[in-house]
DNA sequence: GTGGTCTAGACCACC
DNA sequence: GTGGTCTAGACCACA
């Protein structure tokens, strides 16, 4: 995995997780890296996955059992899920359409965009 | 003008002149606001509106008149929207496709949303 | 006349003025042009032209007949040309050959250079 | 490190650090002084020499890992070389041409300067 | 009046 | 520890 620079990298890693469990390649109970492990993988320091996991947890979407490691919560994947389609519709929706209409981009733009992304995608 | 937390001052000052020149509110060869003057309006350290000018100017949005201000460059509507449709196309649309795929939101649920934006907005 | 950016005009007009006189365009006791009219002519502020005129006369390039104008001194060329000769081989040869050395251009390079660019002139 | 009058502090150091990348000195991938360091060693503001840190990550010199510090880029000798050979070209040799020609220095002195020069440089 | 630079000092997020 | 941002205030060159 690679970073991109201008956001912080535990949100990345936040997201990478997140990601994982939406897509249902991490199920629930299943155990999730070590933050050692983890910061090996992907050659960051251990600290800034500590903070991910942290997080994760306080959202609820992992579960620690001391001395055993971080596991995904039962209900992570529906939490996860609504929590990010509430994200999307509040935030990343109105900044989309506002852009489109500064840009010049119509509907229709974007339904080829889609159709052609979704191409890509399986090819 | 309010200033989002979380996101640099300069920036938000920079995606504020942008839009005026998007929306047609600046004209080419307009003069800007001068640094002080905008600072005070903005409620800002003249230092910071400085830097949102100089990086407009890199960009070639605006450029200067010594000793007079700053004006709207000529191909400043185009360079920008250009600019901003392609950071669009490569950056904001396929991490919206994405996301849209994974929390299940549809093509046609973005067009329902697309038009009832588009009746808050007129109305 | 167009003006480079990051140089202060005043020094542009100065080093155009020593031009006219070591190119020979301008004779020893011709009347230069009125403040105003060169203002007008280079699209610049008055103020401007004074200052370099003042700075001029303080180098006793022209000398100045109050109440008529500036006129171009008796001894301009072999004064402006022997203190842009000291300049030149104290300032930019010590400096030009330090570029060279750091970016690898030697002085065969140099000479093709020197010899591309006499054909562009003439031609 | 004594900086010259007459010119930004900030463009001094970026010149400072790209000789030594050009130079050697410093090779990719080493780490660079960290902005307080380099501030203090320098007897500068902490922001200067920020600044002039961000203008060399723009042009692809260093590359910062967040954290971290920053790094000399792989390619910023050919990359810096290049520019200064492009800049050199295209601004600093029709100059001095114009300059040579206007003062009445040959090609030949200026093989002269550069044997003399170097001579000075190796004893 | 204009912009450009620099300092001093502070606060923050991040690793 | 690192860089990034912002403020306050100063000084300068320039038009």
């Amino acid at each position: 995995m690679r970073f991109e620079q201008g956001r912080s990298i535990y949100e990345q890693i936040v997201e990478y997780i997140e990601n994982r469990v939406l897509t249902g390649a991490w199920q629930p109970d299943d155990r999730v890296p070590s933050v050692r492990e983890l910061a090996v993988d992907l050659g960051v320091n251990p600290n800034t996955v500590q903070r991910s996991y942290s997080l994760l947890q306080d959202e609820g979407a992992i579960y620690n059992q001391r001395g055993v490691g971080y596991f995904v919560s039962s209900d992570a994947p529906e939490r996860t899920r609504s929590a990010r389609r509430r994200q999307f519709e509040t935030e990343t929706l109105p900044r989309l359409f506002e852009t489109m209409e500064m840009v010049g981009y119509s509907i229709a733009d974007l339904e080829h965009a889609w159709t052609a992304w979704q191409k890509g995608r399986t090819s």
